[in-house]
DNA sequence: ACCTGAACACCGTTCAAGT
DNA sequence: ACCTGAACACCGTTCAAGT
């Protein structure tokens, strides 16, 4: 069977980075995973960065903004945000897939990008607060799917249960002299915490901020 | 003379890594830069992640944020928020050793931690808020300070603006009709900005975001 | 306590060659 | 067009040994 596609190699790759992390996708583990040599990923991708950019583009690929529709802004923003983080958390390893990414090198992305752009335009904001908005509101996104565990692939219950335990226990033996706070707030700290709650909150967070510098904006 | 010290270690590493970005910083090539041998590092650090932590703790430690001097909480966290982006800017490759840190395994940004988390409970938020809030902000401190060029080293000035050039015509060479507005943008978005502009205009955005949130908070 | 030498099990990538 | 074989220049880390 000669089904070696650039889809199969990025699907695999996604696998590999969601259960075992992303530094466990290799050229190398990734060929033998696929029955082929390692050389024989480099006629479908010119390097690992390329790669990086295929499961990054696979990763936020399916998730369209939808724009235009005379909703406010705000609405539209927040949808945009919010769908953004609900397509990341579908893969553990997407923030790290991310982080390592050029994003110019990934079309969808680019596409979220340039919608919210243009929401930020038209919400009134110049050029170079907007470059800067969509900036914050993506990277915001990404963290916030990023980080509901910290621990970047999927695991099985009791083992995600024993980690946290462990994150609990490292900081409440923590000097309680030096880190109060960090230790009386060991038990919230450690827990993931609900991911509603989590994204709920950042999103608010972060939309609220804007609303405040468009308010200031049309205010001066 | 023997005067490898832990210290002397991540001092190079830091001075490696700003100048040729983090993936530069190996312990071999940290060895012969030293003029030891790669396994002599490992009597100070324990692995390459204790030396990132290390690095990490280098990076952040001299910063210590004030409290408790009766202020409004706003001003303290604005000023902690501003205080750890003026430190990370020292250090172009701050952001990518942050990101590749356990921040558990760094004293020094505990105690900022700590600090973030004794101001929003005194701000009226609950422990899981509170644990949220820090965390946002934290991070969000990391990315401002990360990203006003997106080149994670120091670079000649005539490097930097062709970075830039490439950068821009990059962007404009994308298709228009499918991003419109990132090609319309290219100038903008291509441009590092002033970082001074960059830096009021997120934290705006963080704290302003933690206001909306307290007033709701307060009000229901 | 502090460092070296030699070895192990990995990486990404190139280049010529096969079909 | 698509893949293999062999080789190159790297990694982090262990372990026994030196002083």
């Amino acid at each position: 069977m000669g089904k070696l596609t650039a889809d199969a190699i990025v699907e695999r790759a996604l696998e590999i980075g969601d259960a075992e992390g992303l530094d466990s996708v290799t050229i190398r583990r990734l060929a033998t995973d696929l029955g082929v040599t390692p050389m024989a990923l480099y006629w479908h991708f010119k390097n690992k960065e390329q790669l990086l950019a295929g499961m990054a583009d696979h990763l936020v690929d399916g998730f369209a903004p939808r724009s235009g529709d005379g909703r406010p802004w705000q609405e539209e923003l927040r949808e945009l945000v919010e769908g953004l983080i609900r397509v990341l958390r579908r893969h553990p390893c997407a923030k790290d897939v991310l982080e390592q990414t050029d994003h110019t090198d990934v079309p969808s992305f680019l596409k979220v990008w340039n919608g919210s752009l243009g929401l930020a335009r038209s919400a009134g904001f110049g050029p170079k607060e907007s470059c800067l908005i969509s900036r914050f509101l993506l990277e915001g996104a990404i963290s916030i799917a990023g980080s509901s565990g910290h621990v970047h692939r999927r695991l099985p219950d009791d083992e995600a249960a024993e980690l946290r335990r462990v994150k609990r226990l490292r900081l409440q033996s923590l000097p309680v002299g030096v880190y109060p706070y960090l230790v009386e707030m060991a038990e919230p700290m450690a827990e993931g915490g609900d991911e509603e709650f989590y994204d709920s909150f950042g999103v608010d967070l972060l939309l609220g901020g804007i609303d405040t510098l468009a308010a200031r904006h049309s205010g001066e």
